[in-house]
DNA sequence: ATTTCTCTGGACAAGACTGTCCAGGATCGC
DNA sequence: GCGATCCTGGACAGTCTTGTCCAGAGAAAT
């Protein structure tokens, strides 16, 4: 009796497009929901049962496309990986007028979804308290992410010493920000930046730093 | 048949000290190792069989401290609250020469894990993500200690606008530093403090500052 | 010593989850 | 059309979890 091959993480074929007319699910579907639900529901959260319901397809559906659950989990972390890297890394070697220009553009990061998603980060973070390895990937994403911010900060000038300190603040300020989850309206958000730069700049009042915010706040980008 | 009562969560006589010479457990050593594993494991973790095993003790046993899993979840939030809220408070109205001695006294209670337990306060922030009950508590534990530390700036001639942005910088940059968990000597640590009072009170070099912090890393106590 | 109360261990039921096996429908290449 | 291949549904086994029931050991009360 002919078998099928050993299960693939992905298809034989994965640049054709999904088979016409017909209800199938793909390997992104599955990824899909699954990191829905590691962001909602944690790690534990992602069973396979609770993503096949919510794709309206049976369980053993999944075991064709990947090996197991833990093959799904590895995809999942290579998948935040992929998004959540680059977007901070880029946006603090932008140019900028000045360093409260360049923080605002990392704040900008922070601020918009599509740039970096927070909640997945955070997912991701409280997962790797329960594995070494994510535990190892993201230790390794965060010294990338202090790098860049600490650059930043000595391009503007600041010494090596005070470039860290204050690349450390401003990452871990937004870290807690988000790890607080605080509720509040963007428009809040943005006006707070104004003190933020305040407190960051440290002259007070710094009229670079209070011209940057406000700006900022009013939803102009930098340069 | 006479039945016992209904499963208490105390024992009837909570004064009375352990039964002396055998092999009992108490509803507190249940919480223990509970705690333990919310911190180590996640919520998740927090299972009836796997704290049994780590007491040595059958797991039926457990129900007649507790009615239910739930019901230890529960006893599990209470003992969070009785420990994570008072420091903070109390170290923010303790009396300071300066801001920097003042802020100072804020970092005592992260430093000091008999003052605060960091890894519990995120294990509960964690377990809040899925739970909008102790969403609602660690909300509330996160106004109040935001309040104190905008106080303690207000109380050092800061304007209530810059004391809250101060206060948030302060508070979040110490909430992120525990979300990543980075691992660093605490010699490391506290020679930081300096940099980052620098960037707090802003006028740099601050005199001020630069004395508090180097006094603190050395061990030496604000007052 | 006897009774009563406190606490524990073992057996049981029920549910959730993972992973396997296989029949068979749907679709594609020819 | 027709065979080969892709993909899904259903059944099954095995493990882990919570919670219940009850017998009975050990300490305390009398």
């Amino acid at each position: 009796m002919a078998r099928r091959a050993a299960p693939v993480l992905h298809r034989d074929n994965p640049d054709k497009e999904p088979l016409s007319g017909h209800v199938k699910v793909t390997p992104e579907d599955w990824l899909n929901v699954a990191r829905d639900l590691l962001v909602s529901e944690g790690v534990a959260g992602v069973k396979v049962l609770a993503i096949g319901e919510r794709l309206g397809v049976s369980r053993s559906s999944f075991y064709w496309y990947f090996k197991s659950r833990k093959h799904l989990l590895e995809a999942l972390l290579d998948d935040w990986e992929a998004r959540n890297t680059a977007p901070i890394l880029d946006h603090c070697d932008l140019p900028a007028a000045n360093i409260s220009w360049a923080v605002c553009n990392f704040f900008r990061c922070f601020v918009d979804p599509d740039l970096f998603d927070a909640s997945l980060d955070f997912a991701v973070r409280e997962w790797s308290r329960r594995d070494g390895k994510v535990r190892n990937r993201i230790d390794a994403a965060d010294a990338q992410r202090l790098a860049a911010v600490t650059a930043m900060y000595e391009r503007h000038g600041y010494s090596a010493y005070e470039a860290e300190a204050r690349a450390r603040i401003l990452y871990f300020m937004q870290c807690g920000y988000h790890a607080l989850e605080v509720r509040e309206p963007m428009q809040a958000r943005t006006a707070r930046l104004e003190g933020y730069l305040l407190g960051f700049t440290g002259v007070h009042p710094d009229p670079e730093a209070v011209a940057a915010a406000r700006a900022f706040a009013q939803g102009k980008m930098p340069r």
